[in-house]
DNA sequence: GTGCATTGCGCAATGT
DNA sequence: GACATTGCGCAATGCA
């Protein structure tokens, strides 16, 4: 199954792994992006998605150096629906638990209906969640793999492209000296014709 | 800091990310190689890493087409060391707790001092492997953004390359033709100039 | 709203 | 022993 049968084969699949959606992709915060515009790459978040937590200010944090904190001594602490369950942790720490009279325009936290983490129903999201997301990794391992593969074949190519360029550029430089040479002879055997006269 | 003064600080950038360590590559299980055999580009597993908990069955069944199956109805339910802790799922289920008088040449699972997960210790050095990770991973998604601005910049690199070869070819062409038709041109002046005399 | 897909994060095992 | 990687599950969120 799908074992490399043309050199170009890896080409190919890499391609099909970017459906073409064109996001223009800002490539992401403290990027070069170096303007190459042309299919994104990008899934589709990871340049402007993760605003939840505390993420977007360590990431801040990251891109000016100021490197890895803990989040702010600890960002554990408060958990967010919780019935019994012994294990699971409720680590996220999203949405401080900031009391609901500030920002009196949003009515609290939602609080989610409060599902417990032992209901049948919980259980099966939780799994067929684990499952997408082993399937979601399995996808991007692979992506990254074309991805990765491509460039070396691109590599590859441009030396033999370069080579190319060399031969065609020496044998255009031994041509255009062949023809300035008969140039010349040309000029020389018109005058010797003219002085025979 | 570092805003590409060049056009190639991409390529720069990506070589850096992959210090040549030339592991030879075994690609990834179940993926077809292309034998570009430089740079090995896979960190330094994500080949042959993964063996703990079920995670090899699992790949397997993905790679021969079997999807994504939950581990086997549930990898839950052992707690290993656990001493309080009213939070933290045990979520793994590595070594199962088979008892010590099976295999008895390998003395009981280790059980690893059993350090409480409300120790001061413990915290620490979760908190440490925290920004391990934190840190890992974004080195990780760097080098993929890298990769991927590179494999862009050497597809344009390479139209230019296509290019510059076809401009190449056209003016050889042009001057072989010049070429062979002065050479007519000197075949004819040479009989005329014979006649003549 | 339901269901899958993505993604940041913490945990634990493991590698260096 | 410390740090680095990585598979995994959880929760939030995006998307259809």
């Amino acid at each position: 199954m799908m074992s490399d049968s043309r050199p170009s084969s890896v080409i190919q699949e890499w391609v099909s792994s970017y459906p073409g959606q064109a996001h223009l992709t800002p490539v992401g915060p403290g990027q070069s992006s170096a303007q190459l515009a042309q299919m994104d790459v990008i899934p589709y978040s990871q340049s402007q998605g993760m605003m939840r937590g505390g993420g977007e200010d360590r990431l801040a944090e990251q891109m000016m150096g100021l490197s890895y904190l803990p989040y702010s001594a600890s960002c554990l602490g408060n958990a967010s629906n919780s019935v019994s369950s012994t294990h699971h942790q409720s680590h996220g720490g999203s949405q401080q638990d900031f009391s609901p009279f500030l920002l009196p325009t949003l009515k609290a936290p939602v609080t989610k209906r409060s599902i417990s983490k032992d209901s049948a129903e919980y259980r099966l999201r939780r799994e067929r969640n684990n499952i997408a997301v082993r399937k979601s990794r399995d996808k991007a391992r692979r992506r990254i793999l074309l991805t990765q593969q491509r460039a070396l074949q691109l590599q590859e190519e441009n030396q033999k492209l370069q080579l190319r360029i060399g031969q065609l550029t020496q044998e255009l430089d031994t041509l255009k000296h062949i023809l300035s040479q008969r140039h010349l002879q040309g000029a020389e055997d018109g005058a010797a014709g003219e002085s025979s006269i």
